[in-house]
DNA sequence: CCTTGACCCTGACGTAACGTCAGGCTCGAA
DNA sequence: TTCGAGCCTGACGTTACGTCAGGGTCAAGG
């Protein structure tokens, strides 16, 4: 009657290759009591096609980084708060991205100081802690800032991911380097009035189009001998002063059209 | 003579608070020999300035993710392996990257499943192991392509990084959007030729401009009814007949000019 | 001189999710 | 019956500390 083909029941360790699990794994979660099976009478674990269910849902949900714990009050009380734990778990995962990125970056940039110059293993170190301390300094900028707009540049700071930094940050170095083969053009000739209307938008995006965080940004650049150090080494690239005037030029002519 | 102002001496607590850390963090770090302090006659911890620089350099290569033994031998034998170290790592961080990725996503697809229409937590967690296996199971779509177009895939995926795969996506969403208002113009009109180059260009983001995954593109496409559920399911948005028709013709005549 | 409070020490156990033995049972086949 | 494969439980190891517990040290006040 128990073992007819339809509701096969599984041993340990078939049943562990079958879900891609260890059967360490099932003793242990068995123990904690998230997944009881069957018992023979001599007490080998018997698993059957529900007990399958249940453990791919548990893989995916410690997949999503929950904790064991958590997984078994989710799957115990069977209610409305799986979507509201998923959210909150969305925004966890959110945060550590952050961090992800964050370290990602600075390991990204102290490479690139290796290539461009030997350094010393002491100074790539210092290099990596600018880089880290300067990313959760963005807050000495606020200081160019009047005080209503700081809470504009907050709310955008929420949608300013590190994925779309580091996309920007890419759209202004690619734009940067084609500046520069510009140099010698007619500042209002084609080439150039198109790298300016590509220069606003990317300004634009960052300024949200508000005056207050144009003019902000402004007074940010014009402070450059104020900078920290980390900062001032990452935006090297921005700080080419012939490029700089150059665009200034292209931008004037564009905004007169 | 040892205690003049310059190279002051710091206790415990008062160099744990100065550098951002715990007392007991101090303690393992000590124990494990990472940041060995000298001591007074009674036994309490000494720290100094250089200590300092040392605990900075712990803490920088731990937010990188490195383990304590590893930032040991990294900062014992100041050697040539730190940037191969740091390399290695990247790698590392990369991956936990793109299952966090994965991770987000799945949330993210399962709380717009719960929006549009309430499920069951059961039916819930399906969608969430449908969207994870989903996200490994690109391969079967290598079938659809000759064996030398393989290793081009291969290596293309190398860039197609979940961040960009998550721009692309969203792309096409607002072009399948924007073509959806435009099917009662003509195809051959300036509106649709627009669309059609849209198109072209994200097509050829995806098959990088090589006419033989183009074509394994379209044996994918034809075979609709082989497609595995979960890939189905989140292709959805794509598979408007009368979309794909209509872009069908706008895009014959783009390539007849 | 003694006490008080703030600070210091070490050692031991706890955490999360198992991996890895170690010692001992069960089962089907030869 | 015996062998090898597979099963069981219990205990310790892992990482980077947190958290007591029990017990010194030190400067100031009584």
């Amino acid at each position: 009657m128990r073992n007819n083909g339809a509701d096969r029941m599984y041993r340990t360790q078939e049943f562990a290759e079958l879900a891609g699990v260890t059967v360490r794994a099932l003793h242990h979660y068995d123990r904690l009591g998230l997944l009881k099976p069957g018992r023979t009478g001599a007490g080998y674990r018997l698993y059957c096609v529900r007990d399958l269910e249940r453990l791919e849902q548990i893989v995916a949900l410690k997949f999503l980084g929950l904790s064991l714990t958590q997984i078994k009050t989710l799957l115990e009380r069977e209610t409305i708060e799986l979507p509201e734990a998923l959210r909150m778990q969305r925004q966890v995962l959110e945060g550590r991205r952050r961090l992800l990125d964050r370290a990602i970056r600075a390991i990204r940039e102290a490479e690139s100081a290796v290539k461009s110059g030997q350094q010393t293993d002491a100074a790539l170190l210092k290099k990596i802690i600018e880089v880290i301390e300067m990313q959760d300094n963005t807050d000495w900028m606020l200081n160019y800032h009047a005080e209503d707009a700081r809470a504009k540049i907050e709310a955008r700071r929420q949608e300013w991911t590190p994925e779309l930094q580091e996309r920007t940050s890419k759209q202004w170095a690619d734009l940067m380097a084609e500046v520069e083969t510009a140099l010698g053009e007619d500042p209002a000739g084609e080439r150039a009035q198109a790298l300016a209307a590509r220069w606003m938008k990317l300004v634009e995006g960052f300024t949200g189009g508000d005056p207050e965080i144009a003019a902000g940004v402004r007074r940010l650049y014009a402070d450059q001998a104020n900078w920290p150090a980390g900062f001032q080494q990452q935006a090297k690239p921005f700080l080419k002063p012939e490029v700089w005037r150059y665009m200034e030029k292209a931008i004037a002519i564009w905004k007169g059209k």
